[in-house]
Parts: structure tokens; sequence; C-alpha cells
DNA sequence: GTAGTATGTTACCGATCGGTAACATTACGA
DNA sequence: TCGTAATGTTACCGATCGGTAACATACTAC
């Protein structure tokens, strides 16, 4: 009993090293936080803090917050993109129901959210420097999300695929401010209603044809 | 000339007392400031400077920064207001009327907008903290907006009167989003057209009956 | 065990922040 | 002209910020 004890006793009271990987702590540290209390609410210290490490060890994997600002930002997008993927795959030349099954998913994560609404919206708005690297980067990945939705509309035939577009490019936005502006969680319901009645006159008016 | 020459060489190189008043001086330059640079991102010194004074003024007419805040987001909710008051007289009994003009008048301020979007949305992004004297202010001001935009659809007699509003309501805070992140100024002219067909679809409709 | 690497600890830096005190100056009305 | 109220000036406070240096400790591979 008492031959290998020592050595425990020895890390009692110490950290015992997480299996994650510190950097990826200190991603995810950082991304709670700065959804709770907003990006320049929360200080480098806090962040390292929160990832069980510390201030010193933070700087050795990000040379400085707005970088690490920048990768949390890249992180979140590639995972939005991993999804738009994983959707086309899902419903290879069938727009209809890739609309359809976007909307879904939408709604659903917007009820499991936060009242903090939507990430990206938010450093968006906390970031207003144009330089800022995060900035950049969120503003490039909507541009690609918007001509995504676009080319989907064209694809479905809409007859006026451009204001479809940017209908459902309104209701996306608009939906996570709402969860933020109005409490609303439910408002992704709305948001896949609306483009169910649009899915099916779309595929009526194909039938007609 | 020479006379009254000297009571002006007095005020040279002093600052010469603005005819409007300071408070107001403070707020718009607040305002300026907060929307160019994120309220987070804005010093009072640098509020008190470009409203041509001191931070010593400042604080005579303002507790605190967070009051400022607050006084100055009352001031954009209470403009908000008359508008929605100004649209209802005229347009009385008109609900149809009332819609269209009101999404004329987003889609003006839309395309007139700087890059950074909806003040009042960026600054409930700044803000978390749920007990910020702004934050609740905003908030409350976004429910009636949102309780007028589904009052509104009703008296239009839209068949599905809450799905109608809260589909306007996602484009209104949505198409602001848009300016800020696709930076797209002319989406406004997209929530017309969306306005425009549903209020024919319901005139149509009204008139069969 | 030993070397080398990753991590932790502490203390510090300069800058900026929100906010205040004390006092000087100006404007303006009686 | 004089007194009072509004405004300006300066200096300061404590707290926090992002970021770094120097050094101590833990872990791991050999």
């Amino acid at each position: 009993m008492q031959t290998d004890i020592p050595a425990n006793q020895k890390k009692l009271g110490k950290k015992v090293r997480s299996a994650i990987p510190v950097r990826e702590r200190i991603l995810v540290a950082a991304g709670d936080l700065f959804q709770r209390h907003g990006i320049r609410g929360v200080g480098v210290e806090a962040i390292a803090e929160a990832a069980q490490t510390n201030k010193m060890t933070l700087y050795r994997y990000f040379d400085s917050k707005d970088e690490l600002i920048a990768e949390w930002v890249r992180g979140l997008i590639a995972h939005k993109e991993e999804e738009w993927k994983d959707l086309n795959a899902k419903h290879r030349g069938d727009p209809h129901g890739q609309l359809q099954d976007w909307s879904r998913r939408v709604s659903e994560k917007l009820s499991a959210m936060e009242e903090r609404g939507s990430a990206l919206g938010n450093a968006l708005a906390e970031l207003p420097d144009p330089n800022h690297p995060a900035r950049r980067v969120i503003q490039e990945h909507k541009q690609r999300e918007h001509k995504r939705v676009v080319r989907l509309c064209k694809a479905a035939g809409f007859e006026d695929a451009a204001l479809s577009a940017n209908l459902f490019y309104m209701m996306l936005e608009g939906a996570h401010s709402c969860v933020q502006c109005i409490g609303m969680r439910q408002i992704g319901e709305h948001l896949v209603e609306v483009v169910n009645r649009m899915v099916e006159n779309s595929r009526r008016q194909r039938a007609v044809r």
C-alpha cells in the first residue's frame, strides 16, 4: 500500500494533467468565457485559469490574445463548414431536401442556444477593427455561406433565386439575433416552416411544368 | 475695429462654447465613437474630448460610463419609437400600407448605414451582463417592437399572423446583421420586396373573400 | 538515473481604464 | 460690478489589462 503511495502523495494537491491537450483546453475555455462575458470582457489570465493552466503557457501556444481569438473563430468556422459538407453529402442532387435539412439543423441549434445568440455575430460586433484577424475570417466565411445559399436556391429552381436566398439568409442571421434580443429560442421553428412552404411551392410548380 | 477685438483675442485659442448643450454634445460624441469603435473600445476621456469638453464635466452629467451608455441607448430607442408612432399616424386603419412603408423606411436606413450594422444589436453583443441598465432597456424595446409587428400582421389579416410576424422580425434583425457580416447594404430592397409580395397576396385573398 | 522538454510560479512592466478631488477659470444674470 | 453657477485643468487613485523574464518544477524518453 505505502510503496506506491508516496508517488501519489507527491501529486496530492497538485494539478492532475488532463488527457485533453493544453492548447485545446485553452481554446475551449476561451470560447466558453467569450460566449458568456464577451470577448473584451475576458482577460487572458481568466482564460488560462479556466483552462486549468497559466498565462505563460497560454502565450507559449498563442502569440497574442487577438491570435487566440482568431484561432477560436477559425475553429468555429471549420466546424460549420464541416456541417455544410455533411449536408451536401447527405442530400446529393436534392437541393430541396438540403434546404429543409439545413433549416431543421439551424432550428435545433437555436433551441439549445444560450441567451447570448451567435458567437460569430457577437464577435463582429465586439471587434470593429477592420484589420482584426478574426473579423476578416468571419466576414469571408459569411460571404461563402451566403453564396452557398444562393447556389442552393438556384439549384432548387426557385423562380427568383436571389430573392429567396437573401430571404433565407436574412432569416438565418435574424433568427440568431432574435435569441439574444427577445429571448425567443423557438424562432427556428418559424424558419423551418417558411423554408418548408417555399420548398413545397417550388416542388408543386415543378410538377406542373 | 480694435475696440471689441480684445475680447475676441482673449478667447483666441480658447474653446468657443458651442450652442449645443454639453450634455447633448457628449451623447452625440459617445454615440459616434461607440458605433465606430465599439462601446468597450472607447474610453470616457476620448468621449469627452470628442464632445469638446473634459472628463470632469462628463461625470457631472452622468453618474458613470454605464449610465452614459444607457442614456445613449434610451435616446436611440426614443427616436425609433417616435418613428413607429409617425408610421401609425400616417397609415391609420391601413396595416398593409403601414407594413410596406415600414419596410421601405428600414431599407432606406440600411442603404445609408455604415458597415457596422445596428447600434442596438451591437450593444447587446457588447454588454452581456444581464443586469446592465442598457441591456434591459434594449430587450424591452425589442419585445415591444416584436409585439407591434405581430399586432400589425394580425390587423393586416394574414392567414398565419404569428408566422408572418416572426418572418418579418427575423428579416428585420437579419438585414441589419447582413450589413455588418457581408457588407450588403442593398439587402433592404429584398426585405421590401418580400413584404410587398405578402401584402399583395393578402389583399388578393381579401378581395376574393 | 539523466537529459531534455513541457509546464507551473512569481514577479514584474507599461499602458489604460473608470472615477474623484481640489482648484482655476469662464460665463452670465442681477 | 459682483456673485454664483457652469465649465476647464491638473493631478491623482486603485484596478486591470496584455505581455514578458527568470526561474522552479514536473513529466517522459532514453
